[in-house]
DNA sequence: GCAAAAGTGTTGTGTCTACACCCATGT
DNA sequence: ACATGGGTGTAGACACAACACTTTTGC
C-alpha cells in the first residue's frame, strides 16, 4: 500500500441558534458565488492545514459573530455524500452552536438571522443540517442542562420558559419547568428579585444555571443499575 | 479566494462490538507497519475518492468480517487533532458497529476479538474511540431498541438479559427487562417455547424484536408536550 | 418429592403533569 | 378593589425496581 490516499476538501459548518423575537433563529449568509449563488448558507468554510475542526469552525464564525458570544458548540455529524457539492469532492463536518438570548452580536451585511420555522431555500444540504441541529437541541433540553447556553446569566422563570417554548416548539409551564430543573440541581435562585413591570404583578425571583458547562442531568431513563443495597 | 484549500487524508474506523463469552468484545487487528507497529488497532482505512464514509467503513470491514453480519452501524464522531497521526495530517471518522451474538464470523489471522474491559495497548487514539463507542451503546440501550443488533433473531429472556448485562456492565433482572421492553412495544413473544435444559426447569418462551431498525422508544424523558386535551 | 429455571402478582417509590389556590405588586 | 403576573400546594398518573410467589420441567 504505497500509493497515495485520496484527499477530499473538508469544510466545517455550524447551525448557530439564538432565540429572537420569541422564535428559534439560525444565522445564515448569502452566497456571492456559484454554486448556489444568491442562496442562503450556513457559516463555515475550508479546514486549514493542521487545523482542528473545532478551531476551524470557531475561526470561520469569527467573521460572522464574535465567537465569545457562542456559549456552546458541539459536533453533530460528518457528511460525505459525493454529490453534495456539484463541483468538488468535499466532506463537511456540521456543528451546533448556541448564543444566549441577551446578546445581539454585530453581523456583516450579507449575514442575518432566520427563523428555523420558515427557512428560505438553503444551499447544499444545509437545510437538513439545520433541522438535525434543532432535533439535537430539543433532545438535549430534555436530559441535560443545555438551556444555560440559550439563557442570560440571570433570568426569571417566565423568561426561561419562553426560551424553552421557542426551542421546543410546544407549550411549557413555568411552574413545572422550575420544579424539574431545581429538583435536578440545574437551576438555583440568585436570591434577588426583579421589580414589577408597569402593569403590576408580583416581582419575580431571579434564577441562574449552577454550572455553565454541558452536563447530563437525567442519565438513566431506564435500566438503571440496581440499588446498592448494602 | 482562488487558492487551493488544504486537503488532509481521511480514514474511517469502526469499533465493532459483539457479546462473546459473557462479555462485550471489540474487533482489533495487529498493525504490521509503523507507526504503532505491533500494536492493536481498530479496523478501517483510507477513504477512497468519491466514496461515502459509510461505504468506506463497510468496505474496510469486509476484509475483517462479513459485512452482512454487522447488524447496526452508526457514526460516532470525527476527530481532527493534528497530532493524532505522527507522520501525516489525517482526520478520522469513527463508527459504532454491532454484531449479533449468534454468529461467529471468520476473521483473518492478524485479527481478533478483545474484551473491552481489558483492552491491550491500542494504536493512535483508538482506545478513546472504543470507550466512547461503548458509552453510546450503553446510553442507547436505555432509550432505543438497539438491543436488536446484539441479539439473535429469537431468544429467551435470560439470554437477552445476559446480553444486556455484558453491554451495560451491571446486573439486569430478566423480570424487569421483559416488562420494560414489552410495555414499550419493542419485544414480542414468538409464541413458541424452547425445550428445558438437561437439569430441568420450565421451558422458556421465545421472544423477538418487533423491528430490526433503530427506533427511539423513550423519546421524552421529561418536558413532554402538554396532553392534547381536545 | 425436590431442585432448577421461568414467569406472574404485587407493593412501594420517585418523577412527572395538571390544576387549584395563594402572594405581591401597580393602578 | 381588582387586574396582572409570580409562586406554592396537592392530587393523580405513570413507569419503574424489588421481591415474594407460582408454574413447569428433569431427575
Amino acid at each position: 500500500m504505497t500509493e497515495e490516499p485520496a484527499r477530499a476538501t473538508h469544510v466545517s459548518l455550524a447551525a448557530v441558534f439564538q432565540v429572537r423575537a420569541g422564535g428559534l433563529q439560525t444565522l445564515l449568509w448569502r452566497r456571492a458565488e456559484a454554486p448556489y449563488e444568491g442562496d442562503w448558507a450556513l457559516p463555515g468554510g475550508y479546514l486549514a492545514a493542521y487545523e482542528t475542526l473545532e478551531a476551524s469552525i470557531r475561526r470561520h464564525l469569527t467573521h460572522k459573530v464574535d465567537v465569545g458570544e457562542v456559549a456552546h458548540l458541539e459536533q453533530l455529524t460528518t457528511i460525505s455524500e459525493p454529490g453534495r457539492h456539484p463541483a468538488e469532492w468535499q466532506l463537511a463536518t456540521a456543528y451546533l452552536g448556541l448564543v444566549a438570548s441577551d446578546v445581539d452580536p454585530a453581523v456583516p451585511s450579507d449575514t442575518g438571522w432566520h427563523p428555523v420555522e420558515s427557512l428560505p431555500p438553503l444551499a447544499f444540504d444545509h437545510r437538513e443540517i439545520v433541522l438535525a441541529a434543532r432535533e439535537r437541541l430539543r433532545a438535549k433540553l430534555s436530559y441535560t442542562n443545555i438551556g444555560f447556553a440559550l439563557a442570560p446569566p440571570e433570568f426569571t422563570l417566565s423568561e426561561l420558559r419562553d426560551l424553552y417554548v421557542a426551542a421546543l416548539g410546544h407549550e411549557v409551564t413555568a411552574t413545572n419547568l422550575q420544579r424539574v430543573l431545581v429538583r435536578r440541581g440545574v437551576l438555583e435562585p440568585t436570591g434577588t428579585r426583579r421589580e414589577s413591570g408597569p402593569v403590576g404583578g408580583r416581582p419575580p425571583a431571579l434564577f441562574q444555571f449552577k454550572r455553565p458547562e454541558l452536563e447530563v442531568t437525567d442519565q438513566f431513563a431506564v435500566l438503571r443499575p440496581p440499588e446498592a443495597s448494602s
